[in-house]
DNA sequence: TACTAGTGAGTTGTGCGCAATTGAATTGTG
DNA sequence: CACAATTCAATTGCGCACAACTCACTAGTA
């Protein structure tokens, strides 16, 4: 019932419109997971750890709130993910001597060896993908936009609270 | 260090490149998130939870199976989360007569009843991502191909292990 | 009829994501 | 200088996602 695959605007419609959107968003995500979940099997690498790396070897030294800034992820996400890397033996953890407050990352011999291993994943991720250039151009245009206006809508809708 | 921001195909710019998409859809996901769990605050949902509801309010009855194809999640996520939707009191489990391994899932008269307030959410949120249809649609349109060639590409990279 | 697949939910364990809180260190201000 | 406010990381608690496993039930077969 309520079978109206065009333009509909009355609330059945706006409900399965919306459930489309977002649930399709979902679902990107998740199978995107799954395919960088089998790329990384080698490195012993999660996604969210393999993202974190990529910062590291992009700045080679990173506070926590930095790298949270760069991930946008808090301290609560971070710690128990720093702490799983530097177990591995990919990280160094060691407070600022400037501002104990902060906690400096850094990689280790066998991190910054592990970015050769890297090297391969993004290659294959987008041979599977079967996307070319344009096309994640475009997607991750829409995606930014999206990201940037949802942003501020949750800024907006908390500053509506104040 | 190796920022060239155009189309390079280096092993660096490859990393940097699919680090973009990749990220930027896991960005667009969770500050979706965070715009559901605002407009679904009142109802008392989890944004899957929402997505479950939304499915029996569509279907009136289904099998945790069924359930589980129509929102790609196994029984592993999806015993717990209707066990608190059952704990609610919005839905009811209950095994099938006909096969007793099946489990069917119901809602309750406060679970249908509460299709009333949740047609107000996809207009808000809808109305916060300021996207018009096209745009909704194109991304849309993006995420489901996205989706289809990495669900083929996982397939075929288990296949490839047989 | 027994015996073996196979199927459907549930459970356990691990990791991510986020809200809320805690505690130490720093900054700002009287 | 002293005291309040802020900042940063860590911790706790909850829910989702997924892999691996268990267990009851069903279906297929000798």
């Amino acid at each position: 019932m309520t079978e109206t695959p065009t333009t509909g605007t009355n609330a059945g419609d706006l409900l399965r419109l919306e459930h489309q959107v977002c649930f399709a968003l979902h679902n990107a995500t998740r199978a995107f997971g799954a395919l960088y979940r089998d790329a990384l099997k080698d490195l012993g690498l999660t996604y969210p750890q393999y993202l974190a790396m990529l910062a590291l070897w992009e700045h080679d030294e990173l506070s926590v709130k930095r790298l949270g800034e760069l991930l946008r992820l808090d301290s609560g996400t971070l710690s128990p993910l720093l702490k799983r890397l530097e177990t591995a033996g990919l990280v160094i953890r060691e407070r600022s001597p400037l501002d104990e407050r902060s906690v400096l990352i850094s990689t280790t011999a066998a991190g910054a060896a592990l970015r050769e291993q890297a090297t391969r994943v993004p290659a294959e991720v987008a041979a599977r993908t079967g996307f070319d250039l344009d096309e994640m151009r475009q997607l991750r245009g829409l995606l930014a936009r999206l990201t940037d206006r949802l942003d501020t809508a949750n800024g907006a809708g908390a500053a509506q609270e104040c």
